[in-house]
RNA sequence: GGCCCCGUCGCCAAGUGGUAAGGCAGAGGUCUGCAAAACCUCCAUCACCAGUUCAAAUCUGGUCGGGGCCUCCA
């Protein structure tokens, strides 16, 4: 089954054909780096993240392009706030992104382009649009004519008409169609600038990615995504750029992120109700936040609640804890035979590749995939409690492919009982038990059930019960965990 | 105001014409001295109304409810 991607383009679900076959270039709005990162950042990375990672796993060479804008009016308002250059806040957050990036389990992108390092071909571009008619200059600002292109709004699917009412033209600025936007900025005193042909400026928003996706991918390319609220203005004025320069098509597929909601409403800067990813690294593993976050579909939005990330680490335990006991099974010793019963389990497994696939393809839906990944589990959990020696071959066949699945969702990348220690320190940390005290009382009824005073042992149960302990007895003796 | 999206079990969430994946929580059972984990069994007719169709959660119209975009924003 071939993959089928929604492009926002044609507003429905295509087949997906690169224009080079078993090749993909891609290109990803990566951020303006003026503060840190927030869960909406980390939504729209890890969703492009498992694009890229799934579409390697289908046998594409990928190109993977996602850039920094590092210059810009945010970044240069917040570095004369701090009474710092812009540029040195912009390496700061570069940096911050980066290990934000790192903490999520990102795979790094082929390439991580720069606005500032892209002014040379920013300025030709430019160059390109003014001769060609579709952009001018005024007072040292150059804006792009908007209704010079025929296609404009086509990715939004507006009318001029409909746009003209929130249309502003800002104090200082000469354009003349409001609708306008520039293409560079005259340079204002205390601004970063570089020498143009305009005099002294710097670029706008929109033309960077323009520049650096044409000169990392070509005029044509096949994936560019980002989050939904770039749909406008920001990738409609990209192809405004980019076609009206080169006459090409640009990108052949649009793919966008949904939102992140807390508490039913969107998430963002001018609400002042985000989170930012250091703030939900702190509180929850990186690996539960990227699991969570693939549970819904990446159009859809999404509600951040702390419910729902205790629900997903307790999900992701569970797989951690299947693949724990899976990895502990000696090698096979037996003949391999399957007992009837738990051939549909057998089944399950080998069928999970296909089945994970087909999900993915489907527009990546992960949740579909996560979905298929369970069953899986389910699967290795019964032959896991049939405890036959003849099964061993097929259980580690079972753990290999759920590993190699959940490698191109960026999960199951711990050792499980690294990940479910990891899981049980952050918890105790969190609930202020003390833990020598815990093993007291465990050794204590230790005692009581040696003499077989279980009445004793079941009041120490009790009373760690009541603190949230759970005591788990087992062949190499006691431990515990925290409910 | 214009344009658009959504409303599926207690919670989260797939499914967009052929009779409801999965996770969390819950109930019963197996296992256990007792527990935990695991396994087995059970647990929804898809906001409402009216249509189209042999057949609708899935299509059409309407009602109610929630959200987004139109301005910087992943």
């Amino acid at each position: 089954m071939p993959l089928r991607l929604y492009n926002t383009l044609s507003g429905q679900k295509e087949e997906f054909r690169p224009l080079v076959p078993g090749q993909v270039g891609m290109y990803v709005c990566g951020v303006t780096v003026y503060d840190y990162c927030h869960l909406g950042h980390a939504r729209a990375n890890i969703v492009f993240d498992v694009v890229y990672r799934y579409l390697q796993y289908a046998g594409y060479r990928v190109t993977y392009v996602r850039n920094y804008t590092d210059v810009d009016d945010k970044i240069i308002n917040r570095a004369n706030e701090r009474g710092i250059s812009s540029q040195e806040l912009a390496e700061t957050f570069i940096r911050a992104f980066d290990e934000d990036m790192a903490a999520l389990g990102l795979a790094t992108p082929t390439h991580q382009p720069k606005a500032t390092e892209f002014i040379p071909q920013i300025i030709a571009l430019v160059e390109k649009l003014i001769a060609r008619g579709l952009a001018y200059e005024s007072a040292g600002d150059v804006y792009y004519s908007v209704d010079k292109f025929a296609g404009y709004l086509k990715l939004s699917k507006r009318t001029m008409e409909e746009m003209q009412a929130g249309a502003r033209i800002a104090p200082g600025e000469q354009k003349r169609n409001p609708m306008d936007f520039a293409l560079w900025k005259a340079a204002k005193p205390g601004e970063p600038s570089w020498a143009s042909p305009w005099g002294a400026g710097r670029p706008g928003w929109h033309i960077e990615c323009s520049a650096m996706s044409s000169t990392l991918l070509g005029d044509s390319f096949d994936i560019h995504g980002g989050g939904r609220d770039l749909i406008f203005p920001h990738h409609e004025n990209e192809i405004a750029q980019s076609e009206g320069a080169s006459g090409q098509p640009f990108v052949r597929y649009w793919l966008h992120n949904g939102f992140v909601n807390v508490n039913q409403e969107k998430m963002s800067k001018s609400l002042g109700n985000f989170f930012t990813i250091r703030d939900i690294l702190d509180k929850y593993d990186a690996e539960v936040v990227r699991f969570f976050i693939l549970t819904a579909h990446y159009r859809s939005p999404i509600d951040f609640a702390d419910q729902q990330l205790d629900e997903a680490g307790q999900a992701l335990a569970r797989c951690y804890e299947a693949l724990d006991q899976a990895g502990r099974v000696s090698a096979a010793t037996g003949d391999g035979a399957v007992p009837a019963e738990l051939a549909e389990a057998v089944g399950r497994l080998a069928e999970l590749d296909s089945r994970f696939r087909e999900a993915m393809d489907d527009d990546f839906n992960t949740a579909q995939a996560i979905g298929h990944l369970f069953e899986g589990v389910r699967a290795l959990n019964r032959l896991l409690a049939a405890d036959s020696p003849d099964l061993a071959g097929t259980i580690a066949a079972g753990r290999e492919t759920l590993l190699r699945l959940g490698e191109v969702l960026g999960l199951f990348r711990s050792v499980p009982a690294d990940w479910l220690n990891r899981q049980a320190q952050r918890r105790l940390a969190a609930s202020g038990l003390d833990a020598a005290a815990i093993e007291a009382l465990i050794n204590e009824r230790q005692a009581a059930r040696k003499e077989r005073n279980f009445k004793r042992a079941d009041e120490i149960r009790d009373i760690l019960v009541e603190k949230g302990v759970l005591l788990l007895d087992g062949p190499e003796g006691t431990s515990w965990k925290l409910k």
